[in-house]
DNA sequence: GGATTATGTTCCAGGGCAAAACAAAACCGT
DNA sequence: ACGGTTTTGTTTTGCCCTGGAACATAATCC
C-alpha cells in the first residue's frame, strides 16, 4: 500500500495559517499590523493576532517601534520578519568564492567575497578555503543570531536530493559531495543544501527578500558565465525539473550544423553567446571584460559587431523555442549577457517577435538583471530561508 | 491591500481531507475499504469512515457488492468512484468531431465520433454540428447521470481563462468563443472549459481515469497532427504556462536556415516532422496514412527513408533542447508520430543520447502513446472531472 | 461452537477558528 | 480640556473537525 499523502489534522491547519501569516508579513514591502494581516488573509483579528503572537514568541516576527503616524484610532504595532533568523549562503564559481549571511528580512548581515581562478582547481582545498571563509564569517556574528542552515551554489549539474555535484565543467569537478568537505568548518549538525548557480541566481530575481516577490514572477533567467546557464521561473518558483537538472539553456541546439560543443552536441547556444565564445569571436582575449566588447561595438569594430549579432541571433532562436514550449514571455538576462543587454536587446527582440508563436498577443520582453556579485550565494541563503517561511511551525513546536 | 491568500478554516480542513479520500480511492487500481483509506492516508478509521460516509451520501463514492474473499475478519465494503457523476468531452479537429461522456470511474458512457474535413470550415456551422452531436448524446443518457460540465479540445492556441480560441491554423479559425456557439445545444447553465488538444491528449497519458495515474507522471508529449503540438507534464500536471499557451513544440526552431514556416519563423520542427511535411518529403499524397509511409520505409524506398531520417533528426534536436531546459527525460509520441515510433526511435534516441546533457546519468526514453481516436475529447472530460476530484466538498454542501 | 481477527461505529475530549463583546489608545471637534 | 469617534488588540463563548479508545459486527480458523 502506497501512502498517498498524509491527512490534514488540526495542527496542519495551524501550520498552514502560521505560514500564511508569516508569508504575508514577509511579502509586504512595509510593516503590517495584526489587523492588516487579518485583512490581507481574510482571517478574523482574533485569529490573526493569536498566530502573530506565536510567531513573535518564536522570534519569527518582530514587533518594531511604531513611527509617528497621523491616523485615528488605536495605533498599530508594526510587524516585520524576525531579525534573529538567518542563513548562510555559499558560492563557488570559476572566478570567485563567496560567503554571505542573510537574515529573514533579507538584509546582508555579513559577507566575504574573494576573487580567484578556480578553473581546474581541486575540490578539497577549494572547498576547505570556502569553509574557512564561512567559519570566519560565522565567528563574527552576533551571539543571538540563529543561523538555520547553509546553502551552496555550484556552477554545474547538481543532484539536490543526494547532495552531489555531478559535474561542473567550468571547475573541472565531478562527483563531489561538498557537504562532507565543508562539514569540518561549519557548526556541527548544520545541513548544507546544494543548488545550481543559475537556479539560485534566478531566485534573487524572483524574490528580493525571503518571501517578498521581486520585479518578475514568471520569467526565463539566462545567466551568462563562461558557459550559459539558466532557469525557468513560474509563479515565483524555480522549475528544477524531475531531478533538479533543469535549466541548461546553454546547451539548447541553435544550429545542428554548428560548431561542436564540449558537451558532445553541436551548435549549442553556449557556442555563440557564452562569454568565451563571444569574446573570441570579437577578437578579444578571454579574460576581457564585457564592457570592453561593448566599447568596441560602439566604436564600430566590425568583428565585435558580428560577434554580437551572432550571439543575438542564437539567443533569439534558443529563447523562442523555450518560450514556445513554456509560454513564459519574459526574459531576464544576467551575468555578461545582462551587461550587454542594451546592445543585445534590439536584435533578440526582433527574433523573438518573429519566432514566438504567441508574440502577436503578448510581446516577449527582455530585461537585464541588476546582478550583484555572487548572486548565487544570496540565492542559496534565500533557498534556506524559504524553507523557514514555508513552514514556521517547525521552528516553534 | 492585496489579498494574499485566504486563511484556512475548519471547513478547509474538511474539504482537504474529503479531496484526499476521494483522490485516494480514485487513484487505486482496485476498490478500497474504509479501513484501507485510513491506512493509505494516515487518518484514523473513525475519521476516514466519516469522510467516506459523506462522499457516499453525495454520490461521489459508491459502495459496491463485495466479492468473495477468503480473509479473516469482518468483510470490508469496497468503495469505487461514484457512477452518477460524469462529464462531457468534446473535440474539434481538422479531421473529426467527437463527443464523449466519461464517468468518474473513467468509463466511456456514450460517445459519437464523426470523420470529416474541417480544414477551412466556418466556426458557426461546425460548432453547431458538434453541439448537435452532444445534444443527441446527452438525450440518450440515463436519467440519474449528473453531467457536471463540458470540456472542449481545440487544435490551436487557447486563452483558457477568457474562453477564447485565439488561433487554430489547421482549422483556419481565429478569435472564436465556442461556448457561446455551443450553449444553445447544451443544458442551460452548463459551463464549457476550453483546452488545447495536445494538452488534453497528454492528460490521457498522465491519468487513465479521473485521479488515477497513468504509465508516466513526468513526460514530454508530442502530438503528431497536421502540425506538431505538445505538452510538458510534470508530476502528473500539464504545464500550461503563464497564460495557457505552452507546449507549442512544433514551432521550436530546429535549423534557423531551414524552410520557412507559416508561423513566420524558419526551420520549425513542424516543417520536418509534421504529418504533411513527412508525407510530402516521402513523395506520398497528403492524405496518405502513416502506415503507408512505414510500409515504404520497410520496402526500402529511399525517399521515405530520407524523410524519416530528417524527421528523426529534427525531433532529436528539438526534444534535446526541451529536455535540457526542463529535465524531463521521457518522451511520449502520439498521433502519427506514435504510429511511426518504432521506426523513429533508434535515430531519435541516438540524437538525444548525444545532445542531452544529463543523458549520461539518466538516459532519455521514448515511448509511444496508445492513442485511441479523439483522445482530446477524453482529456477534456478528464479535465472537468479533475475539478470534481480536486474539490468534492463543493458538490456536497 | 468458541476464539480470533479485521472492519466499521459510537462516544468523548481536545485543538483551532469565527463571532461578538470588550478594552485600549490614539485623533477630532467643540 | 474633555467627550465622541475610530481603529486596534484582547477576551469570551460556541461550533466544527479530528484523534483516541471502546464497542459492535461479521467473517475465518481451530
Amino acid at each position: 500500500m502506497i501512502r498517498e499523502q498524509t491527512g490534514a489534522r488540526q495542527s496542519s491547519l495551524r501550520a498552514t495559517n502560521l505560514a500564511l501569516v508569516l508569508r504575508t508579513v514577509c511579502a509586504s514591502p512595509d510593516p503590517l499590523s495584526r489587523a492588516a494581516v487579518a485583512g490581507a488573509t481574510g482571517m478574523t483579528r482574533a485569529t490573526a493576532a493569536r498566530l502573530v503572537d506565536d510567531l513573535v514568541g518564536g522570534g519569527l516576527l518582530d514587533e518594531v517601534e511604531r513611527v509617528v503616524l497621523a491616523r485615528r484610532g488605536r495605533p498599530a504595532t508594526p510587524l516585520v520578519p524576525g531579525a534573529r533568523f538567518a542563513a548562510l549562503g555559499l558560492q563557488v564559481d570559476a572566478g570567485l568564492l563567496a560567503a554571505r549571511v542573510l537574515d529573514l528580512r533579507g538584509r546582508v548581515v555579513a559577507e566575504q567575497v574573494t576573487d580567484g581562478d578556480f578553473v581546474g582547481s581541486a575540490p578539497v582545498p577549494t572547498l576547505a578555503r570556502l569553509g574557512g571563509l564561512a567559519a570566519d564569517l560565522l565567528a563574527g556574528l552576533p551571539r543571538n543570531l540563529r543561523v538555520v542552515g547553509t546553502g551552496l551554489a555550484l556552477p554545474g549539474i547538481v543532484d539536490v536530493d543526494a547532495g552531489v555535484l555531478l559535474r561542473a565543467p567550468n571547475l573541472g569537478w565531478s562527483d563531489v559531495r561538498p557537504a562532507d568537505l565543508l562539514a569540518p568548518h561549519l557548526p556541527s549538525g548544520a545541513s548544507v543544501v546544494l543548488g545550481n548557480e543559475a537556479d539560485l541566481a534566478a531566485r534573487t530575481v524572483a524574490e528580493t527578500a525571503p518571501g517578498r516577490p521581486g520585479a518578475h514572477r514568471d520569467f526565463l533567467y539566462l545567466s551568462g558565465q563562461i558557459g550559459v546557464g539558466g532557469a525557468a521561473v513560474l509563479a515565483g518558483r524555480v522549475m528544477s525539473g524531475s531531478s533538479g537538472w533543469a535549466g541548461e539553456m546553454g546547451h539548447v541546439c541553435v544550429d545542428p550544423d554548428g560548431p561542436p560543443c564540449r558537451c558532445g552536441s553541436t551548435g549549442c547556444l553556449e557556442q555563440y553567446a557564452g562569454r568565451h565564445a563571444l569574446l573570441s569571436a570579437a577578437g578579444l582575449p578571454l579574460d576581457a571584460a564585457p564592457g570592453e566588447l561593448a566599447a568596441r561595438v560602439a566604436a564600430g569594430d566590425p568583428a565585435a559587431g558580428r560577434a554580437l549579432d551572432t550571439a543575438a541571433r542564437a539567443l533569439g532562436v534558443a529563447l523562442a523555442g523555450v518560450i514556445n514550449v513554456l509560454d513564459i514571455p519574459t526574459v531576464v538576462l544576467g551575468g555578461h549577457l545582462g551587461e550587454l543587454a542594451g546592445l543585445l536587446r534590439p536584435a533578440v527582440q526582433d527574433h523573438l517577435d518573429r519566432r514566438v508563436l504567441s508574440a502577436g498577443w503578448r510581446r516577449p520582453t527582455i530585461a537585464a538583471a541588476d546582478t550583484h556579485p555572487a548572486a548565487g550565494a544570496t540565492g542559496a541563503a534565500l533557498r534556506v530561508l524559504g524553507d523557514v517561511v514555508a513552514d514556521p511551525a517547525r521552528r516553534l513546536s
